[in-house]
RNA sequence: GGACCCGUAGCUCAGCUGGAUAGAGCGCUGCCCUCCGAAGGCAGAGGCCACAGGUUCGAAUCCUGUCGGGUCCGCCA
């Protein structure tokens, strides 16, 4: 329609209407907000104006005659300040049924992404225990958004990076430890700084179970490496299990360890020494905060602030051990040697103050050539019927991704968590999650998905079936036209979501989609004429039939972008 | 003190990256409804898009500043 637009442009050029040589970037072919403007409109005519020389209108009405010509252009008029609308011709909305109806699999599907390679690294929770309601969301968005890249036309790698390098393991190996030793009936409690969770109690027992006694009243340089590999392994088997039952599934999994001692992180930092950016300098105290145990001393840095961070940052702690950014920025450097086009990270709010030196530190890293998105992730405030929902029957002080699938099961959890953009906290409530009514999004979709089943069912008792080549041409009724265009929509939302990494996009255009189904299967109530079911006018039915189910496609598709099963009868 | 995010109907939130009279659900008001197969349908009221400037033919959207809420701020990961 756009190539439509820009051929008359130039047709009026050649007659003279228009001055040769206009810069036609500006010029937008959208389908507008209001259905009422009909099906597109161009801003042509108001873009042009000033460069032309010429009003508005002097320019819209000659170029609206001139669209109205095409056969796929059933009105063209112009509107506003200059407006053009168009609204297509009837065989237009059918042709994309026949499109969706002809290629299930591959309706919506986009070669935006070009085969670029995309890395999408989320969830990477510490193994130290189950995953909680904060870390649910992270993994449904990020799973969201990888499989919508995926569907746009990106070749993505999911990958979990697990901080298993750190001072917080060797506190996962102690906490197991006692529970080892309680496994071998030795009076235990956990002290304070120790993780408390019941979850460690069945480690504590295969401990028990490989090793015997045998580590028992060992000092803890003896057994502590043994422990915790052991305990970090038990902890990425829970944790992979508690993905899988969201329908998660990882490409890779990098261990942080895998970077000390192999020379990793020195080559990273190497690379970053090549280029001037190591220096060995002090920080000025953080201000506005009690600086009481702040002493200034010289330390590695790295020049952050070339690249837009707030200060340079620190890469070594006091004691010369690495801080938690060093391996960071190997790992980061290992994604980019990799040769990914690009990189997006998905990270917990509380990370938000980690975003820029990241950001800069991967720039430094490819000369700038890897774009790097960091989508934040607001945190989720459980609900049950209204009332704060805290305790996990499971863990005791936190509220785990099992608790929740255990609740209202994984395809509920996967929707609720997108009806909201990841930078907005999100009420989660479990009554509501399960209520059956428009106010509950994955209920009012999936019923209108369960719908199409049903009269398909319903048609082929009454001895009608879709069949090979229903006449959509029949399809003229402005409620099932309605239907066809927002189907319509579907490929350019797609495009639109990945673009913006924005899988809630998908959500909502679903929902949108169920209420324009539902809506225009109630109007039979009052015009018996539309109905889908029509057996004295079985040609008819069958275009109703093929209709239903080019939605049933769509809302399919859309409910793949997001993880979820779409349901053939409600429960 | 600084950084990042947020501020849209009474409530919970969308708003397609600058377009026309700013939308949906809930709640409220009023009709209709017991239906092709599901715990409904239609209509109405309700807004200074936090505030003030700026850019533009045109701003909820982009820029600056102010106010309010959240998150975070060297040796925790």
């Amino acid at each position: 329609m756009k190539i439509l637009v820009e051929e008359s442009l130039s047709a009026l050029a050649a007659e003279g209407v228009l001055p040769a040589g206009l810069e036609l970037a500006n010029v937008a072919v959208e389908p507008p907000r209001d259905p009422a403007h009909g099906d597109m409109a161009t801003n042509a005519a108001m873009v042009l104006a000033k460069p032309a020389g010429l009003k508005p209108r002097a320019i819209a009405e000659p170029l609206a005659d001139r669209l109205a010509a095409d056969p796929r252009v059933a009105e063209a008029s112009v509107a506003g300040p200059g407006f053009i609308n168009l609204r297509l011709a009837a065989s237009a909305w059918q042709g994309v049924l026949a499109a969706a109806l002809a290629d299930p699999e591959g309706f919506g599907r986009s070669g935006m992404g070009q085969g670029e390679t995309v890395n999408v690294e989320y969830v990477s929770a510490n193994p130290t225990g189950p995953l909680h309601v904060g870390h649910t969301r992270g993994a449904v968005f990020g799973d969201a958004l990888a499989r919508l890249l995926a569907f746009a036309g990106y070749d993505v790698t999911k990958e979990y990076y697990i901080n298993d390098g750190g001072a917080q393991v060797d506190v996962l190996a102690r906490s197991a430890y006692l529970r080892y030793c309680q496994a071998n009936g030795e009076a235990v409690d956990i002290p304070d700084g120790l993780y408390p969770g019941h979850y460690l109690i069945a480690v504590g027992e295969k401990l028990k179970a490989r090793h015997g006694d045998s580590l028992m009243g060992l000092p803890e340089e003896r057994w502590l490496p043994e422990v915790r590999e052991f305990a970090i392994g038990a902890m990425m088997e829970t944790i992979r299990a508690d993905l899988a039952a969201l329908g998660v599934e990882m490409d890779r999994f990098f261990s942080e360890r895998a970077l000390y001692n192999t020379g990793r992180i020195e080559a990273a930092l190497a690379a970053l020494e090549e280029k001037g950016l190591i220096y060995v300098g002090q920080l000025e105290p953080p201000k506005g905060r009690a600086p009481e145990d702040w002493e200034a001393r010289p330390q590695t840095l790295f020049k952050a602030t070339e690249f837009g961070d707030d200060t340079d940052r620190p890469l070594k702690k006091s004691d010369g051990s690495w801080t938690y950014f060093a391996p960071d920025i190997a790992y980061h450097y290992d994604k980019v040697s990799r040769g990914y086009g690009q990189l997006i990270n998905v990270f917990g709010a509380d990370h938000g103050g980690y975003v820029k030196r990241l950001k800069a530190a991967v720039a430094a890293l490819s000369g700038g050539t890897v774009p790097l998105d960091i989508k934040l992730i607001q945190l989720v405030k459980l609900f049950k019927d209204g009332e704060p929902y805290k305790m996990s029957k499971r863990a005791g002080t936190f509220v785990t991704l099992r608790d929740l699938i255990d609740e209202v099961g994984a395809d509920v959890v996967r929707f609720v968590m997108l009806t909201r953009k990841n930078d907005a906290a999100l009420d989660f409530d479990f009554a509501k999650a399960l209520e059956q009514s428009r106010e509950n999004p994955v209920w009012y979709v999936q019923y209108a998905h369960a719908r199409v089943h049903s009269v398909a069912a319903r048609a082929a008792e009454a001895g009608i079936a879709e069949g090979d080549s229903p006449d959509l041409a029949l399809l003229e009724d402005p409620s099932e036209l309605a239907l066809a265009r927002k189907l319509g929509e579907f490929p350019r939302m797609v495009e639109a979501a990945a673009l913006a990494h924005e899988p809630h996009r998908v959500a909502f255009y679903l929902y949108d989609l169920a209420s324009e189904f539902h809506a225009h299967w109630n109007r039979g109530q009052d015009r018996p004429e539309l109905r889908m079911l029509r057996e004295d006018a079985p040609e008819l039915t069958r275009a109703r039939l093929a209709l239903a189910r080019a939605v049933a496609v769509v809302i399919s598709a859309g409910l793949g972008i997001l993880g979820v099963t779409p349901m053939t009868e409600l429960t």
